[in-house]
DNA sequence: ATAATGAATATTTTCTTGATCATTCATTAT
DNA sequence: ATAATGAATGATCAAGAAAATATTCATTAT
């Protein structure tokens, strides 16, 4: 009881810090939020947060982890649809562009703090990786299994999407077009990876 | 007779100056290049440049063009041999990454002008990319008329396929893999682009 | 014991301020 | 006229001091 009690409280309060330290990193970005500022906000002081986290850095990834985790459910929604993989392929890079994009645009402050984890943090992103690798290869197989696909390797044709897909997932590229260019691009990309460029038979 | 002495003296000591900040800027980088260190390379005063050129940025624009030239004589060949298409595609996205990964390991202070030329210039990058959409459209087009293909929008294909190779084509990436790791992936999306997921009666 | 803190330390950032450098221009050479 | 230059100007960079900040730790509170 008083375990639990106590694992409760830590958690709360690990939760607090989170939270303050997010409302800042929106605010005014990452570099710019002192730790003492956070420690602030929680009623607590600074040297206490180290109780809670390990180092600035760690509660930018965890705050990362929770950001990512939403677009893996919100990509996983894409891909869960009872449509057609095609359309849930085109689904899943729109997804993809539409969290990208918005969040490019909505919070540039919180960039700042994507680009540090990104740099300091790559198991964090590769995690990320893992998972939508996972949600496409399940996209496959389902193709496979309905008829739709006829693919071999599933795990490699779907690093190769992901791959082919980079563009929609880094917000370095988002300044080149206007929202709409992007989803029109998307299309063609679902698109050309749904049908290829070989010749069929019948269509 | 003058005139054409002319343009032609004019030209070579464009050369000249061309030549001395290449080697300046793939020795020491294009920052830490001056253009009185340029300038005495060529014999002649800094502000003399000036007469051959609008300012320090262009003489990188121009070098950068010729870069980029390289490459799409590159990527030409790789397109224009008497391969299948299917072939030629691979071949056209290896020699991009090879291109992109050779330049960063092995010329790295080049980057440097790579990336102010991206940032400061882009219409040297934007110009490049129509060369390298119209390669891909044509490639396209034969493959289209040799009946290994059925594409029906040359172009806005073309355009998907730039943007889906788009890591080999981008510097900042070359980190993320070596070599190898990068030739299989982009041999991967080859052949996604080529056959593309959705099932066919034969083959 | 567990939590929390203020003070101490080590890193980073900011801020000068004195170069260095790109660019312009009036002047000189050809 | 055409080429070229040195000197002037404003912008950028760099070294180092000062300030702010992250992190640690010995101490206090519960």
């Amino acid at each position: 009881m008083a375990l639990s009690e106590q694992i409760t409280l830590t958690d709360s309060i690990s939760e607090a810090i989170l939270a303050a330290a997010m409302r800042r990193f929106e605010q005014f970005g990452y570099s710019k939020t002192t730790m003492a500022e956070i420690a602030a906000d929680c009623d607590m002081s600074a040297a206490n947060i180290y109780r809670y986290f390990e180092n600035k850095l760690e509660i930018g990834a965890q705050l990362a982890r929770r950001c990512l985790a939403n677009e893996g459910m919100a990509l996983t929604e894409a891909i869960h649809s009872s449509a057609a993989a095609s359309v849930r392929l085109e689904a899943f890079l729109l997804a993809n562009l539409h969290h990208t994009y918005t969040r490019w645009s909505e919070q540039p402050r919180i960039n700042e703090l994507v680009e540090a984890i990104a740099r300091e943090r790559t198991d964090v992103v590769q995690e990320h990786l893992r998972v939508k690798q996972d949600l496409v290869e399940k996209l496959i197989a389902d193709g496979n299994k309905s008829g739709e696909f006829s693919v071999q390797d599933a795990k490699s044709t779907a690093e190769a999407i992901l791959v082919a897909s980079t563009v929609f997932d880094v917000p370095l590229f988002m300044h080149m077009h206007p929202f709409e260019k992007f989803e029109s691009l998307a299309k063609s990309v679902a698109q050309l990876i749904m049908r290829g460029l070989a010749a069929r038979p019948a269509q």
